[in-house]
DNA sequence: CGACGGCCTGGGAGCGCTCACAGTAGCGAG
DNA sequence: CTCGCTACTGTGAGCGCTCCCAGGCCGTCG
């Protein structure tokens, strides 16, 4: 193997345009105060070298390492089987990228990879952090705030007013729309099968529902899924059947639930919409793709992240942007 | 605010601890040579400073910079949508954590960013890559592979031996296994409704499918999908069945594929399995919700995912580990 | 004609770390 | 007693960049 050829530095580039280091660098960094000889002189020997900054020692001068941390708070399993994550994900790596950052992941599911993920976050790997997956009082939030690092999260968390910035689609409200929705389509024993109660999605979506049918509705008619999967969505449908046989609609915490929702409805042979109504929760992919194709509300998913980001870029700029709630919207299909 | 607590460096610790900047380094590197009263100082001293090695710096020192970049080669709308992506997501960053590195998911899917990538690669950010969704004859790998960094893709790239170093699923194979397993459940007109034939695994599958039944198979009874897609596969399926009336079997492309197939094979009133077999590919969550619950190839993603880092791992210690093909597994069940 | 201010440039001083090297102490062997 | 060896420690010299300041050059104004 050659000696390995040394990575051209900026002394080389400055000694190949006949320019000190110091217009290299005010050329590189969109520079001001540069004469157009010098800049382009500079232009041509970055070329001719081949050089590229090391982003290592660019991050030690200005205290800057142009990454964000994305952590996922919530036991890995369950993010990465949910179909929201991958469009989340999708949106706020191209937002950053738009920004010129670029994206690191880290779980946080466990323990010890919370330790890790902390220790990552006060060692200026990154200039700030988007965390997903974390529930309103999760003492993560708490120790990343204490990091000092600027943080935007996903979803409910903490008061309104207080807390951390976040972005959150307005999933009480979507709820509401759907069992009023139901409501105008005649169903008169309208049920849930809630996402699991330990997420803020799970609870805001089924505060949303209980906001319309009054608490009396938590009694019988509410049963929260183990899990957003279509195998659990299944399960609480079954018990929700023994339960309420005569119920003529449902509320699902989310499509992937609601497509157990169906199954348990087919396999008791009760046809849908005829028996019985189903409205999803997301808007994912799956929805068209079931039989009957899925009444749903739609998430406005790609906005959440790409929002997260500005709000991120906000704070790095040193402003304080407000939290936000994007508005949801129903999408009515054949399941209804 | 207060005027920013400056966070403490390696000589604060060293002056806590009553020694030198040398001997906290070594103690915080694995430290050799250093006696037990002094490591013991400096690990009260760490405590006491609330003190975090700063990556840049350390990066600077030690021209690497503990990150691994994940870049996704194929569109990123197709790659997102597809089910296997986040368990070979999640396998990478947790088999990463496990060896004290972190990933920065990168996206490669238009020119400009591609670009972006380069450059990126280029700039010392990152001790090697992990690529995803590269074709064989890709541009990138080659551009990828100029930048002299440690790289590792999944899926089949270049001819065995030669080219970069890779982990694949056993693809043909697969489909080999599938095409067997319907001829001996007495199946005589299979077909294939293949995955998009830009992608490794497309033409992979494919190809086992040709292998065993010959190249004439090619002809009629082969339809590709555009996409990884239900709707695409619904679609291949329509035109499939207008071509080959009367086919008893089809082996879809992928398990998300097969779900538009079973759909397409719903509307055009034909019984599964009775009057047409089916097998998926992937054995993705999908696969066991769908009505039948499919038979399909089960690939070993969270392997490829882990077995990727292993090798990546090996190459950034410098040594020259073989490309690998991992086996496939047929999972049957009730649609064949 | 000198003072002044706007452009532009060069170079020193860091950023916080690791690494190589020089140097000290302690101890057993010769 | 000296030598040599091992265990440990401190220090200087970077890593490659940005920031800041001093200074040169020019044109303009009093």
């Amino acid at each position: 193997m050659p000696p390995a050829p040394r990575r051209p530095t900026i002394d080389d580039v400055a000694a190949s345009a006949g320019v000190s280091r110091g217009t290299v660098s005010r050329v590189l960094n969109g520079g001001r105060y540069v004469s157009a000889a010098a800049s382009a002189a500079v232009e041509r020997a970055v070329l001719e070298t081949g050089y590229v900054v090391n982003s290592s020692a660019r991050s030690l001068a200005t205290r800057r390492s142009g990454a964000v941390a994305l952590v996922l708070a919530e036991s890995a399993g369950r993010l990465f089987e949910d179909p929201s994550f991958p469009v989340l994900l999708r949106s706020c790596t191209q937002a950053l990228a738009e920004r010129d950052l670029v994206l690191m992941l880290l779980l946080a599911g466990s323990p010890s990879e919370r330790d890790r993920v902390l220790r990552f976050l006060r060692g200026a790997h990154v200039d700030g952090a988007l965390l997903v997956g974390v529930r309103a009082g999760d003492p993560l939030l708490e120790e990343v705030g204490r990091s000092g690092l600027p943080v935007v999260t996903s979803g409910h968390v903490g008061e309104p007013g207080g807390g951390p910035c976040s972005v959150a689609a307005d999933d009480r409200g979507g709820a509401r729309a759907a069992v009023e929705h139901l409501r105008s389509r005649g169903r008169r024993r309208i049920t849930t099968v809630a996402g699991p109660q330990d997420t803020s999605g799970g609870v805001e979506r089924l505060a949303g529902f209980v906001d319309v049918l009054g608490p009396r509705a938590g009694a019988a008619d509410v049963v929260a899924a183990q899990d957003w999967t279509h195998a659990a969505g299944e399960r609480a449908t079954t018990e929700l059947l023994q339960r309420v046989p005569d119920l003529d609609a449902v509320v699902a915490g989310s499509d992937v639930v609601a497509s157990g929702v169906l199954a348990a409805l087919h396999r008791a042979g009760r046809a849908v919409p005829d028996d019985v109504a189903v409205v999803g929760f997301d808007d994912a992919p799956v929805a068209v793709q079931l039989d009957p194709p899925l009444t749903t509300v739609r998430q406005p998913l790609a906005e959440v992240g790409r929002r997260m980001v500005d709000l991120l870029a906000a704070r790095l700029a040193g402003e304080d942007p407000r939290s936000l709630v994007l508005p949801t919207e129903l999408v009515v299909r054949a399941s209804t």
